[in-house]
DNA sequence: CGGATTTGACCCGCGC
DNA sequence: GCGCGGGTCAAATCCG
């Protein structure tokens, strides 16, 4: 998780700072992130996380995915581009999310941190576990910059869609997820997160699919994605790899309701169509939903797009979050 | 052929 | 103790 929170952070301190990444950004992380790469919540920074309002509301996020429109805030919106391909590359908790989360679990303390299974998770769910509602493009549960892989799917009662559940296929991580679409809105994704990642970066715009910012705006996925500091050729290989593979289409969060299409079918149905049509309701699947949005950033990272375009990402701006 | 998904079976907790 | 429901497993299947 810490990754995430580092991106997000640095994200935040850019806002701030205007600098990416600069000074304020690692001094900034170094307090965000604890010594074990969990994330410690910093009153005094807390301005600098949300300085928009409260209201990151599903429809603000449907007119993020939508590409911009009814601001609630007065942050600067991000290109319509680039908001929807984040909109497709990023779904996970907020940092609202998790520090909410972390101040209901402190209320409940002394529990062990990471829940497995359902054997602790009566037990500690609520220690790690928080639900968010997320509202999908089009159907599509954008990915969250993690890799899942789905192994099961469950009929849920009084619900008529099945449940989804995901792991994340980092061999050491326990990080867990299950989607299923609400019952009140099939448009809203409601997502229960388990667990922590334990592991290193899956950025969201690795080398292969976009140029990098220019130097004043650099994306630095080793630092951003809350690694352990480099220490060899090999781990920055590996890391670049997951980076890759956290955009590889591999998981099937839009298939929920367990009538979409089954992978090939969905990547190749329309595989570049969406990557031109800049609609997120591209109907083809979250493949098809990632290549927009990988065809989206590079585009807007390697056109005119302004240096510090990642100082106004208004991600994730789909979450409302219901704490268990 | 390797990796991801599907899906039925199985396990376990909980309520009655 | 039993049944129900949720969560997980693992073989089968599919795809690049």
């Amino acid at each position: 998780m810490g990754d995430v929170l580092r991106a997000q952070a640095t994200a935040a301190a850019d806002e701030v700072g205007g600098a990416w990444p600069g000074e304020l950004d690692e001094h900034l992380i170094g307090e965000l992130l604890g010594d074990d790469g969990q994330f410690v919540p910093a009153a005094e920074h807390r301005d600098l996380y949300y300085s928009f309002d409260a209201g990151t509301s599903a429809a603000a996020a449907t007119a993020a995915c939508n590409g911009g429109g009814s601001a609630e805030h007065e942050r600067p919106r991000p290109a319509p581009a680039v908001s929807r391909a984040l909109c497709s590359v990023y779904s996970g908790p907020t940092i609202r999310d998790i520090e909410k989360a972390l101040s209901s679990s402190s209320a409940a303390s002394s529990r062990p941190p990471y829940p497995s299974g359902r054997r602790y998770s009566s037990l500690v769910e609520a220690e790690s576990k928080y639900t968010s509602k997320v509202r999908s493009c089009g159907g599509k549960m954008p990915a969250d910059g993690y890799k899942w892989r789905k192994y099961g799917q469950k009929s849920i009662k009084n619900n008529p869609h099945p449940r989804s559940y995901y792991k994340c296929t980092s061999s050491r991580c326990s990080a867990k997820k299950h989607v299923e679409k609400s019952t009140d809105d099939p448009e809203m994704l409601i997502v229960t997160y388990e667990g922590s990642h334990h592991h290193g970066p899956q950025p969201l715009f690795p080398p292969h699919i976009a140029q990098p910012p220019p130097p004043t705006s650099v994306v630095d996925f080793s630092a951003a994605a809350g690694a352990e500091p480099s220490s060899s050729s090999a781990a920055a290989r590996k890391r670049k790899n997951d980076a890759r593979a956290a955009f590889s289409p591999t998981t099937s969060e839009d298939d929920v309701d367990g009538a979409g299409l089954r992978r090939g079918d969905a990547e190749h149905a329309a595989p570049r169509r969406v990557a031109t049509d800049h609609s997120c309701d591209d109907g083809g699947g979250s493949t098809s939903a990632s290549s927009a949005a990988r065809a989206d950033a590079a585009t807007a990272l390697s056109s005119d797009s302004p240096p510090t375009i990642w100082s106004c990402l208004d991600w994730p701006w789909s979450q409302e979050t219901l704490f268990l």
